[in-house]
RNA sequence: GGCCCCUUCGUCUAGAGGCCUAGGACACCGGCUUUUCAUGCCGGCAACACGGGUUCGACUCCCGUAGGGGUCACCA
């Protein structure tokens, strides 16, 4: 795209926290305002009450900023608005403080012809889908003829019925120009007058969608390819208003591995399963331990990629190669193990303050209380970790360093195969080597190194003999960071406790 | 069902008529490294949906078929 200052939106509804699906939308428009220097507008589309969902205008904002994707205009915008709000100029923002300018331009639509009331009822309207669908007919809503007068209308009201506004849609065909899929007829007999005004007042999604575009001066409309066939009617509005038709880019869809759309309908199913449920929102996965930057990452090679054999690119890089022209027509999967690689990579591909700042992150979404522990201590973690997937690894590698020492669970499965096996020598291993542990002085990763390898050769051993009793006595388990460390973050005092105690359990059992 | 969109390894994709013996990444399989678990390194398996055209030549262009998806609300 050569234009230069594209102003383009992301406008999600408050229903939730932000779906993967629309962090993906939400990104190549940052993607594309970043690119050409131009405005992210954030729009928050709630129009419906009945559907808000309190919290998620704020879940939505923390989404969007544990991502990075900040907007120059919206709720909270940090794009240095001059205005009084601080939003931007062409707030605000929140469609549902924006009624009188809908109404206004619905009026507008009444009064040049281009709209008028309907008096249906959903009931009405309903039975008749109905009986179309009874007789396997399309059904589509007639033009009533003559039209309902603003008198009737009143009458109407005064009943007590809701009164809606449609827009008469024209007798010829709609063509939309795509960005990505080209151009799109179609025919004027697929187009019925809609409904732009609710019963209630309040403006029906077209109509809010394309005025707010329109006044917000939005030049780019990347949006879901969900949203493809509402084009039309949205420039069939544009045209009733003279407006502009802003460039259109519909994105492709992502789906599950499973080839069905990706909802929070999948995080129910599962756990009425008994199963972990699948991340999908966007905080699913922070809080499942992932890092921003492979997220972003994944998901922006999702209908589109870098041209070359480059994959593993930084939010920068992206935004130099980004272009509309080169997302693709083609749904997408959202393979889970590709993710689970990029977010490897990414732990070992980022500096050691933002590790230690999203690893944080982690630990305080998750109300963890190793989130209280020193700095140096979690450096420590993140370092002797390394090779991590993802943050939970980390918690399952290293976590019993942090519990008390009652506190440990011995796996059966580990203890006889380390401990008891061979006569018990890996007991005996323990009773010989907490001896040496006892006096060594200093208490280092070095120093236990020197001490255990010179144990070993005394007791003609090989490391695992004793590196493997040691990892069972602290931790109940097979699995630990290089030893050395291990014992060393572990401390003398509660690595001897834990040996003896390991030793004590053993011969209770015998 | 009507309309619309899509179709390269299992998955994400590169490919814009000869560069293709179709490339990369994930997954998978095998090996190496290793005190455990990971990580890392090396190697391997694996695709142009099908059928017609057009062309000296089609993964690339056209048509059809099949399959997948989207959409048909006073929800966005």
């Amino acid at each position: 795209m050569s234009a230069s200052g594209c102003r383009v939106r992301f406008a999600p509804s408050p229903t939730g926290y932000l779906h993967v699906g629309g962090a993906r939308t939400a990104l190549f428009n940052w993607l594309l305002a970043r690119r050409s220097g131009g405005r992210f507008v954030l729009r928050i589309e709630d129009t419906d009450r009945s559907r808000h969902v309190s919290d998620s205008l704020e879940k939505i904002l923390a989404d969007m900023r544990w991502l990075g994707l900040e907007w120059d205009e919206g709720p909270e915008a940090d794009g240095g608005a001059d205005d009084a709000a601080g939003e931007g100029d062409f707030g605000p923002y929140c469609q549902s403080e924006r009624l009188a300018i809908y109404q206004e331009h619905v009026q507008r639509l009444i009064d040049s012809g281009h709209a008028y009331y309907a008096l249906e009822t959903p009931e009405e309207l309903a039975a008749m889908r109905e009986q179309a669908r009874a007789a396997k007919t399309d059904y589509k809503y007639r033009r009533p003829d003559p039209l309902p007068t603003a008198e009737q209308a009143q009458a109407a009201r005064d009943a007590g019925r809701a009164v809606v506004v449609r827009l008469k849609m024209g007798d010829t065909a709609i063509t939309v120009m795509d960005d990505i899929l080209g151009e799109v007829t179609l025919a004027a007999d697929q187009l019925e007058d809609f409904v732009i005004q609710k019963g209630d007042g309040w403006p029906t999604y077209h109509l809010a969608c394309v005025v707010d575009d329109a006044l917000m001066k939005i030049t780019h409309v990347l949006r879901g390819q969900e949203h493809l066939m509402n084009t039309p009617k949205h420039i069939a509005i544009q045209r009733a208003l003279g407006f502009d038709t802003p460039h259109y880019a519909h994105l492709p869809i992502i789906f599950n591995m499973s080839g069905s759309k990706m909802s929070k309908r999948d995080k129910e199913k599962a756990l009425k399963r008994g199963e972990v449920p699948p991340e999908i929102d966007v905080h699913d996965f922070r809080v499942s331990g992932y890092l921003p930057e492979a997220l972003l990452n994944f998901i922006s090679l999702l209908g589109w990629s870098t041209g070359d054999d480059t994959e593993q690119i930084t939010l920068d890089e992206t935004t130099e190669r980004f272009s509309v022209e080169g997302v693709g027509k083609g749904s997408a999967k959202f393979d889970r193990d590709k993710l689970l690689s990029f977010n490897t990579d990414w732990a070992a591909k980022v500096s050691e303050d933002r590790l230690l700042e999203c690893f944080v992150d982690y630990l305080q979404v998750n109300g963890s209380p190793l989130a209280e522990l020193p700095e140096a201590t979690l450096r420590r973690m993140l370092e002797l970790c390394k090779g991590f997937r993802t943050f939970p690894d980390v918690i399952t590698k290293i976590g019993f360093a942090f519990v008390d020492d009652s506190a440990i669970e011995y796996q059966e499965k580990a203890v006889r195969k380390v401990l008891e096996k061979n006569d018990g020598a890996g007991y005996a291993a323990l009773r010989n080597v907490v001896i040496c542990l006892e006096s060594l002085e200093p208490w280092t990763a070095s120093a236990i190194e020197a001490e255990l390898t010179k144990f070993c050769e005394a007791n003609d051993l090989k490391l695992g003999g004793v590196a493997q009793p040691l990892r069972v006595a602290l931790s109940g388990g097979t699995v630990s960071p290089a030893i050395f460390d291990t014992l060393e973050l572990v401390g003398r005092e509660r690595t001897i406790n834990r040996i003896k105690q390991t030793m004590m359990q053993g011969s209770e059992q015998q």
